[in-house]
DNA sequence: CCTGTTATCGCAATCGATTGCAATACGTGG
DNA sequence: CCACGTATTGCAATCGATTGCGATAACAGG
């Protein structure tokens, strides 16, 4: 059905290696200017398109992306996955997108999977903290983390700089005139909201201030997680009149919590959410959060990724940090009692 | 590096066409089942995984499907393609999944990147009105529709009742007590807006009511274009006291337009949305909305397709339609003036 | 004991592109 | 006029799995 190089190279007179090489820009300067542009033409008429299962066969590249993310459904990941698709698809690349929904076994399946359609490289979403498999993962394949850095290994990562974006956060309340901040940090194993909470720690210190007693974190990244969290830090701790999330599932919950407890955001409590996605200028209250640069982040990272494809080693490994920025809205405001 | 079907064959003592078809269930029959259960064994040992390429150089079939659809961050699309990945995976097909943004031309792009990649079928969740690529390229590939049904071709679909759920958003407010009722549809080219649009005629001929003056369209599915167009609805028609949207992003841009006009929704203005895509139980008044099964129609067009790809063209063409369900929450309200 | 099945398995071609190597032609300097 | 370098192209092997066809053996019936 398809045209082949063998038809093209019939129709052109010449040997299919011929046309290869003259189709590859590679090795075009290897055959005659002349008969590059016959061949081009007569690709064209055919309407000639390589077949990458051939081309992937012999070199053994197949020119696909493993992506790994937690769950498509969070809003967060859409955007860091178009950055992917976007710069990926404009160099002949195709990612392949797989979700973990968190559960390390249902990621080594995935990650099965996509060994076995023979990926060249992984881009990986999933941040926990103790992560064997990406050990002999780098092993085999080039590998870019995306939203976390790795402990174990040195490995090429791209995020956001969360000791900034918590920062700001943290001098947004204090700024308010927030003294008693408390913070609800993500899931004990994630390996990002185990950095944030970090962040936060070293923030609090710079501005003398002293976190909540009893640190508080969510058992998973989602609402409901949240707003037992914040229920119980409000409880523990009902002085506190700022919060700030580790995320804006988070924050999102700690609204819901101060609901249930009759106080209102954000004149009884302050909320700081983190990532800013969608709809969140639309929530009640809007929120007020860290907005990191999701596009960017999934672009900066399949760039990173094309060129370890390229480059071959020896690239000294490059870690990234996109710098966030405060979008201020309508679920903070100065503690009850200041003028 | 990897084993290959020879490793196992070597190791086994036998040919590689037996290891092959040893390992493949539809030919397993043909092989003594003592040495199908050795290269088993031997195939786990060498842990030894067919090469996709190879396999797919020699039939001609890729094991993956596109799908096509205009905006991974437009939050209705996430949930269906989960519903996609998922049953796909289950059956050793991956999704190829790429973005239009809507735009025809950047839809002709993607789609002839995925042939490029030899792709099985198309899942298509573009849904325009005038489609012209739509016919070649059924012919050439199996497709399979979603959200959307063809006027042009006659071809497989899955897609929410749209006539049963609009009519579900305006019974819920003529029980309310509306009978001012108008609706803001999609953008002209879209066919699920204008599908919508005639279930709003059906459904308001039905109550013997008579829908606003001048009908309302919005030029693109985003929340800035909706609150434009509802600002010329409620210009030109100041005694609506209702409005049905043709999906969430309408409404919510509706709600900000009654905002600027300082009528407050729900007391002033009821507004019904369609999708109820994630968040809008938070954003502000949490919007009462036609719920469509995003996962199970994701998930019911990867086994429309799946069923395609093995019946082999004498199936009749499916078009299956899925039942939403109103969902009721704090946009809605009885008109003022009603006790 | 012979013939016709049936069950198993091997042979070899094939899918389409890539690439190391060899072959040819053409020029140039000596 | 010759030796040698360069530019261009052809040849053929190769990647790994699949599959039509033929070969062999075992087995049943007559």
């Amino acid at each position: 059905m398809a045209a082949t190089l063998k038809d093209v190279a019939k129709k052109v007179g010449i040997h299919p290696a011929t046309v290869s090489r003259a189709l590859n820009p590679n090795t075009a300067h290897l055959v005659n200017a002349a008969t590059v542009t016959k061949v081009r033409k007569a690709a064209a008429a055919l309407n000639y398109v390589p077949n990458p299962m051939a081309a992937g066969l012999r070199t053994s590249r197949s020119h696909t992306i493993g992506v790994v993310i937690p769950d498509l459904n969070n809003p967060v990941f859409p955007g860091m996955v178009r950055g992917i698709q976007d710069t990926l698809s404009r160099t002949g690349y195709t990612p392949l997108l797989v979700n973990t929904d968190n559960d390390p076994e249902s990621e080594a399946h995935v990650i099965a999977a996509l060994s076995a359609r023979r990926v060249d490289g992984f881009i990986l979403a999933t941040a926990r903290r103790d992560h064997p498999l990406l050990v002999e993962l780098s092993e085999k394949f080039p590998i870019v983390l995306i939203n976390r850095v790795s402990e174990s290994v040195q490995l090429p990562s791209v995020s956001a700089d969360d000791l900034h974006g918590i920062r700001l956060a943290v001098e947004h309340l204090y700024g308010l005139g927030h003294r008693s901040i408390a913070h609800i940090a993500g899931p004990a194993w994630s390996s990002s909201g185990h950095e944030r909470s970090q962040a936060f720690s070293k923030a609090m210190r710079d501005h003398e201030l002293v976190p909540a007693r009893r640190p508080v974190a969510v058992t998973a990244w989602n609402i409901e997680s949240a707003r037992e969290a914040a229920l119980r830090l409000l409880a523990d701790n009902p002085t506190v009149t700022a919060i700030v999330s580790a995320n804006d599932q988070i924050a999102l919950g700690a609204i819901a919590a101060a609901k249930t407890l009759k106080r209102r955001c954000p004149r009884d409590l302050s909320v700081v959410g983190y990532n800013d996605m969608p709809l969140m200028d639309l929530v009640d209250p809007p929120l007020t959060t860290v907005r990191v640069p999701q596009h960017d982040i999934g672009a900066e990272s399949a760039r990173l990724m094309l060129s370890l494809l390229v480059e071959e080693g020896s690239t000294p490994i490059k870690q990234v940090r996109l710098t966030p920025e405060l979008i201020i809205r309508s679920s903070t405001a100065p503690p009850r009692g200041t003028s």
